[in-house]
DNA sequence: CGACTTTGACCAGCGC
DNA sequence: GCGCTGGTCAAAGTCG
């Protein structure tokens, strides 16, 4: 925890002012969504992310959402899920989705975070009879992993993003009553976690972190035509006066940290469709019943359909 | 029976 | 050094 309160986090919200996306006609609102922009750092909180964050940085996660870094629709606030703010355009706490992201572990906490403190344990030494590779080699200092977190109004804990999961912990939070769940993606070979929380601030916002890349496609096992859909979203971006483009969380990586997806190949099955796109608001409450089986797996997450 | 969840225990890192 | 906390493991339980 500690650790994660000190990393660098870019944070962006959806302002849930301009919802209807899509009328009765199923036409879409081509009003993009405001994009709010802010980022913290250890305990501060950067109202202006720009005057940190690095050139790249900051241009990767405005272009992310379709925006030039210096757009009038970049705002910024001082908390995640909605805190004070004293920005012309607040942020409510009903923001829709936000996600932020830290920097990888190795960087950060080499450079920023905490003192560099020299492997503990010798890796044969203890008792690690049971339970040994429990937390990788003793001694090993762990690495983090490039991280983004997600705000997403939905009243289920644990959004479908169209990987498989499987939960290995849960912890109760402090000073929060709701407990944190850790999900490890089940596909063999990716270390990708995520971690599920609610905001104790506004219990119906659920908080997921992702930390680490896919390094393989979405598996094609998900419910029916849904993978369809994923894969058809993720592979096959339209040209966006037709189609709204999709975002997913390993979108959002490729898009934010460029620099960090070319690890291992990581990524390089997915194309890189949220270039000079916009992101358009998504509906949440199910208010759009033709959507019913996307919503139901994908709460308050991006979703496409044809016009 | 395999996949997944639950849950208590353990470990590492950090602050005091 | 000690205690607290977050993160992880793995056995046991559950479900389809």
């Amino acid at each position: 925890m500690s650790d994660e309160h000190r990393d660098h986090y870019y944070l962006a919200s959806f302002q849930e002012d301009h919802h209807h996306v899509i009328d009765e006609t199923g036409a879409y609102n081509q009003k993009p969504p405001s994009i709010v922009l802010s980022s913290t750092y250890g305990s501060q909180v950067f109202d202006d992310p720009s005057s940190y964050m690095s050139f790249t940085d900051y241009n990767s996660l405005a272009n992310a959402f379709g925006l030039s870094p210096s757009s009038s629709e970049v705002f910024s606030i001082g908390d995640l899920g909605g805190g004070g703010n004293n920005n012309e355009n607040p942020v409510t706490p009903n923001s829709s989705v936000s996600f932020s992201s830290s920097e990888a572990g190795g960087e950060e906490d080499s450079g920023k975070t905490k003192k560099e403190n020299p492997p503990k344990v010798s890796e044969d030494g203890g008792q690690c009879s049971k339970k040994e590779g429990k937390t990788k080699k003793k001694g090993e200092k762990r690495q983090r992993e490039p991280r983004f977190a997600f705000m997403t109004k939905s009243e289920v804990d644990h959004l479908e993003d169209g990987y498989r999961w499987r939960k290995y912990g849960q912890k109760a939070v402090k000073n929060s009553p709701y407990p944190r769940s850790y999900y490890k993606c089940t596909t063999q070979k990716c270390t990708v976690k995520k971690r599920v929380e609610r905001s104790f601030q506004d219990p119906s916002i659920v908080i997921t972190t992702y930390e680490g890349q896919h390094n393989h496609p979405i598996p094609v096992t998900l419910r029916g035509n849904t993978a369809a859909m994923f894969s058809h979203s993720m592979f096959t971006p339209a040209p966006m006066e037709t189609t709204r483009p999709v975002i997913f969380p390993q979108d959002i990586l490729v898009q934010m940290a460029p620099h960090l997806s070319n690890q291992a190949g990581a990524n390089s099955t997915y194309p890189q469709i949220l270039n000079d796109q916009h992101l358009y608001d998504h509906q949440y409450h199910h208010q759009v019943p033709e959507y019913g089986l996307v919503q139901d797996i994908v709460p308050s997450m991006f979703f496409k359909q044809e016009p």
